[in-house]
DNA sequence: ACTCGTAGCCTTTTT
DNA sequence: GGCTACGAGT
């Protein structure tokens, strides 16, 4: 009797499903079927007798492992099986067993915001200067060590280069802050638990008795950390399955290391590998170019792409002239497939190399009105007001964690300063104890002003009155710490200073009690604030992914695991994909290739690629080079469009139709190519010619370039670096003038302030009343009237 | 102690 | 184009 799981599969995938016992590498190409094949694999477990509670399933977001969770009660009801992120396993477990690694058991989980500033705390303490390494240098190498296992200790011990000489400085004394604070950061979890695991045998046992089967998704991205804890989690029970795909690695910035897939092969000498290798996400031209491309890696196995869907599409290749055009495109060919429709929002991702490359594309998406949702912008908990208020839930959790108490203690501000703060840590420093404690003190000490003290005094009877709350409901604690804190009316009064948005900060307050009561409602186990603030910590926006009618825009590493129908990959472009960064490393290259493969192989029917001939990049326009991974693509096989219109005097019209240059198609010739490749030097001629356009006085030239040099004359002035114009900008743009912005209307300069390429006024704008801020060298900002 | 203006940094990607 | 640390002014 065959069971019903195995129905539907192709050999290989029923295999892998069968093969429960013993290790399993599945590699699992790009649409393989892969999360089908996990959550058959693991209901077949179920069906034969395994007990639920002996497995444990590790994913790298929560959204996949929510996904694995639906499918497995879609197929065999609700399990209590261990599903969960590697943070979110390694959290839980630390929780229990905290004291064995030196930590208290109420720990508090530190995101990026509260490690940043625990490491320029340590910055200081270590007396670092900060000229030569930069803080976000400093974070990223210390989160590389600890994934690759490397203690303070041991880092000293090992000879140092010059750079790394500056890491081991101030790695002992980031650690020590965090621990002082009784605090950990997200590479802790996972180092504080390798740790764990290795030094405490009998506890290892247990858990590897525990935890008999256990299974990893996204093996190919687990850094040294990662394996170790898997691997002392399957060495009585050596029932380890891990699905990867080597060509899908882009976290190795991140630690992640592709000789996991040895170690794995190293230690269990009898895996058994089973290759996924049949593709039934994207039509043939997709996986051939998506083939073509990746066949250039040479650290890398032969790894085959089967289809089995119909022909479809050739894969488009665009170019355009600047990366608004590339916006305005994209845009309108969605609309365009809306208003017809053949496909809804939801079908369309657009994917971003980097988060800032997103902009342009909100913007267009903005003014046409079109619904879309942005992944890997801001996290929820990563917002000021949701922050300020979670560093007073962190503190009452633990209040031996100053950096809660830094952020805490003058927001909303009480009078408490810098002046106050110093005196308050060197108290704490000379007694040994937390900054809160160090308040008491310095009350009793009666050593501060009246009107600090009085400070001070609101700021712990919040404290003492909030401990009372915290094991009763979390709705009524993050209500009554509103309350307390007045931080409502604080909002209010921050915006008042700098005009609209309130409406949004208060609005996310109500979310965040939303979400206070829903933990409420089903809060079944522990502190409810403890899984709140876990849930806080671990939360990342990708996880938000929604399914309503709307365009994704995401960057590509966020992608990963994803499939969409239209696939438009923007800005393939030298130096930013690859990037500027990796340029030099032929491993990091390879690694953006990958990061390429990946986004190519989100598409199910239709993908385009693009590049744009200029981009805005901060505050200049650069020259945009193809990419040399598009030079790596069989061009024979994709439709090659040109729609980057030579302009006459080098600018992009502003107001222009989009089927104005929307017919303009017509296919490259290599030189064309090779010869973009080529002009890698700095500024090209049409940009030098805008410039000199713009010097003359308006009247002199002809209308029709007036009416297209109108809005462009500042970008014009800056672009050319030339003091006269910058200066000549400034003068034009005073207070008081009337002027135009092709987005918001008209309004009038009610501000300015800096000089030179950072001068910048502030605009009343009429019709909507909004006052809105704008750099003078980048606005479209265009003269309506004299005074 | 707080407020405002400014120069300088920044951004690659994320749990 | 945004953010923030720092400094001058209140």
């Amino acid at each position: 009797m065959e069971s019903a799981l195995l129905q539907g599969l192709n050999p290989n995938q029923r295999q892998a499903v069968q093969t429960i016992d013993g290790p399993l590498l599945m590699l699992a190409g790009p649409g393989s079927g892969k999360t089908r094949v996990v959550t058959h694999r693991l209901a077949y477990m179920l069906e034969q007798g395994v007990p639920p509670s002996r497995l444990l399933a590790l994913t790298f977001t929560n959204k996949a492992a929510q996904e694995m969770r639906s499918r497995l009660e879609r197929l065999v009801g609700p399990a209590p099986v261990w599903m969960g992120t590697f943070h979110g396993f390694c959290a839980r477990l630390l929780r229990q067993y905290a004291p064995l690694v030196g930590l208290p058991s109420n720990f508090n989980i530190y995101d990026v915001d509260d490690s940043t500033a625990c490491l320029r705390t340590a910055v200081e303490a270590a007396k670092f200067s900060l000229t030569h390494v930069s803080l976000g240098t400093l974070a990223n190498r210390i989160s590389y060590y600890k994934n690759r296992l490397v203690t303070p200790e041991t880092l000293q011990a090992e000879g140092l280069s010059s750079d790394e000489h500056a890491v081991a400085q101030v790695y002992p004394f980031y650690q020590r802050q965090l621990l002082n604070s009784g605090a950990v950061d997200f590479d802790d979890l996972l180092m504080h638990t390798a740790m764990l695991l290795r030094s405490a045998p009998e506890l290892r046992s247990e858990l590897d008795e525990r935890y008999q089967y256990v299974m990893v998704d996204e093996y190919q991205d687990t850094n040294l950390a990662q394996y170790v804890i898997v691997r002392h989690l399957a060495i009585d029970y050596p029932n380890l399955a891990v699905t990867g795909d080597p060509d899908q690695s882009i976290y190795g910035w991140r630690g992640a290391n592709l000789k996991n897939v040895s170690y794995l092969e190293r230690d269990y000498p009898n895996t058994q590998i089973i290759r996924l290798e049949q593709n039934y996400r994207s039509t043939p031209e997709i996986l051939s170019v998506a083939d073509g491309l990746i066949q250039n890696n040479q650290y890398r196995k032969h790894k085959r792409l089967v289809p089995s869907r119909a022909a479809g599409e050739p894969v488009r290749l665009v170019a355009y002239a600047t990366g608004r055009r590339e916006a305005e495109d994209i845009v309108a060919q969605i609309v365009a497939a809306a208003n017809s429709g053949k496909r809804q929002l939801r079908d369309f991702a657009i994917l971003v190399r980097t988060n800032a490359h997103s902009r342009l594309i909100e913007q267009t998406l903005v003014r046409q009105q079109i619904p879309y949702q942005l992944i890997g912008g801001f996290r929820f908990y990563m917002r000021k007001e949701i922050k300020d208020l979670v560093s007073y839930l962190l503190l009452l959790h633990n209040p031996q964690d100053d950096v809660a108490w830094e952020r805490a203690i003058n927001t909303p501000p009480r009078g408490i300063g810098k002046q106050t703060i110093a005196k308050l840590k060197a108290l704490a420093g000379q007694h040994r104890v937390s900054l809160l404690e160090a308040c008491r003190l310095a009350l009793q000490g009666a050593m501060l002003g009246k009107k600090i003290a009085a400070g001070l005094r609101q700021f712990l009877d919040i404290q003492d009155r909030c401990v009372e709350l915290v094991h009763g409901s979390l709705l009524d604690l993050v209500e009554a710490m509103i309350e307390m804190t007045d931080y409502r009316s604080y909002l209010l009064r921050c915006h008042q200073a700098d005009g609209a948005g309130d409406k949004d900060a208060l609005a996310n307050l109500d979310e965040l009690l939303a979400e206070a009561a829903e933990l409420d409602r089903q809060s079944l186990e522990a502190s409810p604030l403890e899984v709140f603030l876990e849930y806080a910590a671990l939360q990342s926006d990708t996880d938000r992914l929604s399914t309503n009618n709307c365009v994704t825009v995401m960057t590509l590493h966020a992608a990963k695991g994803l499939e969409f129908p239209v696939v438009f990959i923007i800005a393939v472009e030298e130096n930013i994909l690859p990037h500027q960064r990796s340029k030099d490393d032929p491993l990091a290259v390879e690694e953006e290739r990958r990061l390429l493969f990946v986004g190519i192989t989100r598409a199910q029917d239709q993908l385009q690629l693009s590049y744009a001939k200029r981009r805005a990049f901060r505050d200049s326009e650069t020259p945009g080079i193809p990419s040399s991974f598009l030079m790596e693509l069989p061009r024979s096989d994709m439709q090659c469009v040109d729609l980057s219109e030579p302009d006459p005097f080098g600018f992009d019209p502003i107001d222009h139709n989009d089927d104005a240059y929307a017919s303009l198609s017509g296919r490259w010739d290599e030189s064309e190519f090779s010869q973009l490749a080529e002009e890698t030097t700095a500024e090209d001629a049409s940009v030098l010619e805008e410039a000199e356009f713009c010097q003359l006085p308006a009247d002199e030239l002809p209308q029709q370039v007036i009416a297209k040099l109108k809005g462009r004359i500042t970008t014009a002035a800056q672009l050319a670096g030339d003091t006269a114009a910058v200066r000549q900008s400034e003068q034009v743009f005073r207070i008081g003038r009337v002027v135009t912005h092709p987005e918001y209307g008209s309004g009038r300069i009610i501000a300015a302030s800096g000089k030179g390429p950072k001068r910048s006024v502030t605009i009343d704008f009429f019709s909507s009343g909004e006052q809105r801020d704008f750099r003078l060298s980048h606005a479209r900002l265009s003269i309506e009237s004299d005074e």
